[in-house]
DNA sequence: GAAGTCGGCTAACAGTGTTAGCCTCGATGG
DNA sequence: CCATCGAGGCTAACACTGTTAGCCGACTTC
């Protein structure tokens, strides 16, 4: 494993584990037993750092929704992921994507899952990733209240987007 | 108009001026003249001025939305308003709301006109809300392709959730 | 053996939020 | 009229951030 490689797992283990704003520079150097200037022979900046865990999110997600074969299972494989990588999630989502920095076939690796649930229909496939982003997205920033049925409130998105399959294939 | 309300316009200033980072208590202190530590008197920090303009964004949209009468005007309120201004969007949504210091009928009546829109159907109005903001958030994120067309998305979006309005009155 | 690269180091700079402590007005009460 | 007191300003400082410059030791490769 090159020491790029390490240093981006400590960034995303310090990331995952302590949240963002425990990943800075310095505090990745000392997960690896050394100080922060030593980072910048391997890495431009932090913005490169976070790129390559932008990648590696799209990486890991690309896996995670391989197996899904219709809506619901998609709808609920994109829902558990962001769940249970938070931190990683809202790094991915919440910046655009460097595309100097991170190759063009992992962003299409991680959508074509759900370009084929939805037929290759562009458009539809990105309004579901809109319902699915927006509601991952609120959840994760506490935006619900706490009493919500955040369970019921994907069924209904579901169903909304089931019920119009029809007209599509 | 008190010295509490005037450091908030300095900040929403330069949030909507010179984006989040140039949100700085040195810089929203220069606006009015002053330096940074002469703000802790009307402020006990920073959390507390963004929690100020979370507040002021809901009252806006709440205003914003009061006219839509349908889903699609609604759908375009949304919209429209998030657009008109981003950065006071994205610090509203990305960030739980600290409920002690924001209002609670503030976000009741921001929430308001998208419940009337549903019958107050709880669950269907924040999945609508779920739509709306995910489709918003990944555009000002910039994370759709340059060659999208946002429109026609949104389109598909609202036809899905009309399409399934028979289900609720 | 010489040369060069790889990967570490310290010192430093400009910026961040925040605190402590001081001072100067203007108003208010005796 | 003087005293008190609070509102609102100030400087200096601390601990942190990303980042750069410049130096140095070890290992590899001619």
């Amino acid at each position: 494993m090159s020491r790029r490689e390490e240093i981006v797992d400590a960034a995303q283990g310090l990331l995952e584990r302590e949240g963002p704003e425990a990943l800075t520079m310095r505090r990745v150097a000392a997960v690896l037993g050394i100080k922060a200037p030593s980072l910048y022979k391997q890495i431009t900046g932090k913005a490169e750092l976070e790129a390559a865990l932008q990648a590696r999110a799209l990486q890991q997600q690309a896996t995670a929704f391989a197996e899904a074969s219709d809506l619901s299972e998609m709808a609920a494989a994109y829902r558990r992921w962001a769940l249970d990588h938070p931190q990683l999630y809202q790094l991915l989502t919440r910046r655009p994507l460097d595309r100097t920095l991170v190759a063009a076939e992992l962003e299409a690796a991680a959508a074509a899952p759900l370009l084929s649930v939805c037929h290759n229909d562009i458009d539809r496939a990105r309004a579901l990733w809109g319902v699915a982003h927006g509601l991952v997205d609120l959840e994760l920033a506490r935006r619900f209240p706490a009493d919500a049925d955040i369970d019921r409130v994907w069924s209904v998105a579901i169903a909304a987007f089931s019920a119009g399959a029809a007209d599509h294939g």
